[in-house]
DNA sequence: TACAAATAAATTTTATACAACTTAATTGCG
DNA sequence: CGCAATTAAGTTGTATAAAATTTATTTGTA
């Protein structure tokens, strides 16, 4: 068996099916003004109403490298508000306004869409997110 | 049940994971001056020697935008070649150089290495691939 | 045979990702 | 207390990705 070949990796499935599943969300989250990056960031808010940039990365598996630009632009569209924690201004917190939530009712009907454009079965699917989150969770570096 | 909610979503670990497996890759690929699109890329070009721009991004899910710059950094690396095909010049053809060739061997532990660090059994593997491919295979556009 | 349509790369623009580094604030220890 | 170590964001530089457009070439047809 040959190791190099690109049919023979578990990798490379996994980076093309993420890539076009990022991809077939495109058109739906353009409709609302989000990439998918802001998208699973707006998740979050949605969730938590409020969030460190730290934790938000935890959640994320992002650094302040990929999140403070995308933070700034999601400010710019007046989504969130970002201010320093007054217990220890090293900490950005992370707010989610009204324009914000509002944004949530558009959002959610794309999940919906979503799975449309995703021919897996119940249990195929959950089967999928188990062997994900095992992969993610014993990858810990 | 809250669709908008990260945890009840399939596309996130998906991203997550891919980014996180790319990630583990990049101190075995640096080493021998590879990044993992690269790496993908010559994973291609072992096996077929020979490869038309249009294939190449038809086998990577990858267009001309990202293979374009990428294709000139191996050449400039040394490790292929560019050339317009003699029957229709549209079409740019790369080749693999004897360098090319060589840094194969250097490559040959990656895989073996990747597999130490992630900690899926055979089975889990097998399970985890089948169901990327089907989904990669269902979802075109 | 002209030429519109199609095809393949390349280019441009925007938005990630991430490593490495910098800056600012806080902690903990001698 | 004083300051080195730590921590959290932000910045910089490099490399993708992908949509949209452009350029060059080829094909099909009137």
């Amino acid at each position: 068996m040959d190791h190099l070949k690109l049919e023979n990796q578990l990798c490379f499935p996994l980076y093309a099916a993420s890539r076009s599943v990022v991809k077939l969300y495109t058109p739906f989250l353009s409709k609302i003004g989000l990439t998918y990056t802001q998208y699973i960031t707006m998740m979050v808010l949605w969730e938590k109403k409020t969030v460190g940039v730290k934790q938000l990365g935890e959640y994320l598996y992002l650094d302040s490298g990929t999140l403070t630009p995308l933070l700034k632009k999601l400010e710019q569209q007046g989504l969130v508000t970002r201010q320093r924690s007054k217990e220890d201004e090293r900490n950005l917190i992370v707010n989610i306004t009204p324009k914000g939530e509002t944004l949530r009712e558009q959002a959610l009907s794309v999940p919906m869409q979503m799975q449309g454009c995703i021919n897996l079965n119940v249990d195929e699917a959950k089967m999928l997110y188990g062997l994900l989150y095992k992969l993610l969770g014993n990858m810990n570096d």
